[in-house]
DNA sequence: GTTAGCATGTAAGGAGTTACATGATTTT
DNA sequence: AAAATCATGTAACTCCTTACATGCTAAC
């Protein structure tokens, strides 16, 4: 299943929407969170290219409609293009809960079912847990040289992690009464 | 002042406290938070031998001593070592305050003079509030497709920002009256 | 005796940035 | 007319990981 590129991944789920010239792109991937907030141009066109070339993506040369102006080459998902959005916001294997992935997942969730859904947010509660493990274990692990900062830097990181803990917890609350609403809409009033 | 290689500095870092060999290193910064909390080895060996061929480290085989054990190359700062680590640290250029910088020096601030302290934590916090410009342009930039789950993420990566606004606020205060105690010590009553 | 952890290293590759290069269009 | 912003692209480079390769030592 090609491991998940996740700059193809940004790119299919924002062109899901409407055709775009790349500079548009980068513009609404600037206004999201997450990696790709401030994309550069050297990373962005060559994905296009490689993206069409591998049959995702189809271009419309606006420029030759108003005859010389060669600017805006506006892409567009292929069927395989589609598709392949499809298998992706699917999926939903270990590397869905990492940092990166998430905020990309998570941006698309409205394209993504209830099941893959639920299954991203609980898989991203885990990873959270471990890391509430994995920090604690730091704090043992130093001990000898505990000074007063890295102290309170440990605390801080440690706070963070429960506060995600707390948001997502919400998330799968929400999540899961949605999903008894449709399955039984008894249970609603 | 060759702008600030992260790894180098949380070598120089970790080896202030005392010499240690490469897989304690690693163990060290793996009980941090932020960047090198999984360092591969492959970053790290080569990244030491650099710092010895760049004579800011020096080696005592310990293998040596016992006989045939080769194991376990020793690393401790030499002079230039240490006099680069002392003018890492008093630089708080721009970079300073970007995420991984950040954690990587605050880790260091029992070894930061309080003005550097200070200047490091009043541009992080700058650095914080324009951040929380940025996301709330992007909230305004996206308008048009602005589904319940992105505008969730964008609330819940504000209300972090403004989370660690308020942490940072802290540390100023605190730093503040550290220093104003000292001064004028009548303050302090 | 075999698994787990300690300990070091190299070569290839991934995923991005920066710097450079160009030119059109819109705003002031 | 100048400046800002729109728009695309390439080449070199950075910084890190992964996969590979080796061998010792402690615990079960």
């Amino acid at each position: 299943m090609a491991r998940t590129d996740m700059l193809l991944l940004a790119i299919l789920g924002t062109l899901a929407e409407r055709p775009l010239h790349g500079y548009e792109i980068r513009k609404r991937l600037g206004s999201q969170l997450g990696p790709f907030r401030a994309l550069s141009y050297g990373s962005l066109y060559p994905a296009l290219k490689r993206m069409v070339s591998d049959g995702l993506l189809a271009v419309d040369e606006e420029g030759a409609v108003t005859g010389t102006r060669r600017s805006r080459i506006v892409y567009r998902l292929t069927h395989a293009g589609i598709g392949r959005l499809q298998d992706e916001l699917a999926s939903a294997g270990a590397s869905a809960w990492e940092d990166d992935a998430f905020d990309v997942r998570f941006a698309m969730f409205t394209r993504t079912d209830a099941a893959t859904r639920l299954r991203i947010l609980e898989g991203r509660r885990m990873r959270m847990a471990e890391r509430l493990e994995e920090i604690s274990e730091g704090v043992r692990a130093v001990r000898e040289r505990h000074d007063a900062y890295t102290a309170e830097l440990q605390r801080h990181g440690l706070e963070r992690v429960e506060r995600e803990v707390e948001w997502l917890d919400q998330l799968i609350e929400n999540e899961r009464a949605a999903t008894r609403g449709k399955d039984d809409p008894a249970d609603a009033g």
